[in-house]
RNA sequence: GCUCCGGUGGUGUAGCCCGGCCAAGCAUUAGGGGCUCUCAACCCCUCGACCCGGGUUCAAAUCCCGGCCGGAGCACCA
């Protein structure tokens, strides 16, 4: 979403802001401060300014003061369960309409630490009466003592709540354009009432839908877990759906601007194709990806009949990027994948690409020249890998791991994306053999 | 239950505000063919949608009403 957001601030001009929402010490992950800002930099969005709400506290209270002052707050120290049915029921608690003095001395009570957890709360006045009981009177700031804030520590006590710290944010910063999920629609007719008792000026507000991913695992917290438990390797592993992990399989953040670009803002939910991601990406790639072979499930056969053999194999089919060159001795060892040569009968004439024609004998192949034209006629092309490949193993998003042999020449691409023959788009790295993350086909 | 959104092919989107040029465009996917020493790319073809029912109108995907279906929220989470 961040990338719609910053396709708006291209297109209209304006300032995009970054903002840390670590409002609930109770919920946060230490290692998205630096993460977000990381991803949104790969993704190509540029921020103009990082806002992280814990940095803001005083500014909230500040505000919070104000609104006490004006009665259009008050605390409660009516306990959460009742102050709910109240409000379901349309009634105000006991202390709601308390002169704002009292409410104010009880601000201070908060602040300095004499309620306990959940003794006190400070609430927003909005209508009682409200059809949508939602929008009836809101928590803004609680008190949390038990757990200390990642970057303030026990500095404070009481927290503001989202509704708040948003509200306030955005107006101080004057945004002009708030794009967020329709799960919101609530929260902004409860923000409504801020805007409208201290006389701001309302931006506009878009509210997009619901986004899911078919057999993808999107919640932070569940990914979290998976990575303590040593489920997944880390933020990375080519299961998950994160920007991270896209990354490493070889995805551009081209290909997911565009994706997104196209999808647009609406408010309908919308499943998120991976078919669409992927066919942008190819589009990217095609042209840049060296092509090389990779077998997997080898089958090692050798080739009678010859004492050497010869081939060379373009590293792009339509651009001229140079050759991979095979000269094989007797005995001649290659491996090919073993769905292949199941496929193949016993006697039956096939072509290894780029190399040579062979017949399919008992457990050996045999040389059979060197003509094209077989192809033409109907033979099957397979390719293959000479016996001095390395062994390479390719993580699938699904979360299987090929293991197999890929040609030595493929040393040359480390951390690019390359087209494994017959089998699809993938990255190369190498940490002490080759491993490939499979993008697509 | 209450409040609010929304419903165009498998997926995403254009058109809806300002009715006709929409027998609904585009992309992706799927199927078929061509080309190619890849199951990539490229070229060609095919399948496939306006949630339903009324109304207004010469004319409705577009406007109105009702229904159905889907989603979101109803937290001292964000």
């Amino acid at each position: 979403m961040a990338i719609l957001n910053d396709e708006y601030v291209k297109r209209y001009g304006g300032t995009l802001f970054l903002r840390i929402e670590d409002t609930n010490p109770h919920n946060i992950l230490p290692e998205a401060y630096d993460m977000i800002p990381e991803d949104l930099e790969w993704l190509g969005v540029k921020v103009h300014e990082i806002v992280i709400q814990s940095d803001r506290f005083e500014l909230y209270y500040d505000y919070a003061k104000k609104l006490l002052e004006m009665g259009k707050a008050y605390i409660t120290t009516v306990p959460a369960e009742e102050w709910r049915r109240l409000k379901s029921e349309g009634k105000p608690t006991k202390d709601r309409d308390l002169p704002p003095e009292e409410h104010l001395e009880r601000w201070d009570k908060m602040l300095s630490g004499d309620y306990d957890e959940g003794e006190a709360v400070y609430a927003v006045k909005t209508d009682l009466q409200h059809p949508n009981p939602a929008i009836r009177d809101w928590a803004a700031f609680r008190i949390i003592k038990d757990v200390e804030h990642p970057r303030l520590g026990d500095r404070y006590i009481v927290y503001p709540l989202m509704n708040f710290s948003v509200a306030v944010d955005d107006h101080e910063l004057q945004l002009t354009h708030v794009l967020r999920g329709k799960d919101h629609l609530n929260n902004t007719y409860r923000q409504m009432y801020l805007y409208d008792y201290f006389g701001w000026k309302k931006p506009v507000y878009i509210h997009y839908g619901w986004v899911t991913m078919r057999d993808t695992i999107l919640k932070t917290s569940l990914i979290k877990e998976g990575i303590k438990k040593g489920k997944y390797i880390g933020w990375d592993d080519p299961r998950l759906g994160t920007l991270r992990a896209l990354a490493k399989r070889g995805i551009e953040p081209e290909a997911i601007r565009k994706y997104w670009i196209q999808v647009g803002l609406k408010e309908v939910d919308i499943e998120f194709s991976w078919d669409t991601l992927y066919a942008y990406n190819r589009e990217l790639v095609e042209s840049k990806a060296k092509r090389y072979f990779f077998v997997w499930n080898p089958k090692e056969v050798e080739i009678k009949g010859v004492e050497e053999i010869e081939g060379k194999a373009p590293l792009h089919p339509n651009i001229d990027m140079g050759f991979r060159e095979y000269k094989l001795f007797s005995p001649i060892k290659i491996f090919v994948t073993m769905e292949d040569w199941e496929k193949i009968e016993n006697g039956e004439i096939f072509r290894l690409k780029d190399l040579c024609n062979v017949v399919k004998r008992e457990g050996y192949l045999e040389y059979a020249g060197n003509d094209l034209n077989i192809v033409k006629s109907g033979a099957k092309i397979v390719h293959w890998v000479p016996r001095d490949s390395l062994p390479c193993k390719v993580y699938m998003p699904d979360g299987k791991i090929l293991e197999g042999y890929a040609e030595k020449y493929v040393e040359n691409s480390i951390n690019e994306i390359v087209q494994f023959e017959r089998f699809g788009f993938t990255k190369i790295y190498k940490d002490r053999e080759l491993v490939g993350y499979f993008a697509h086909r």
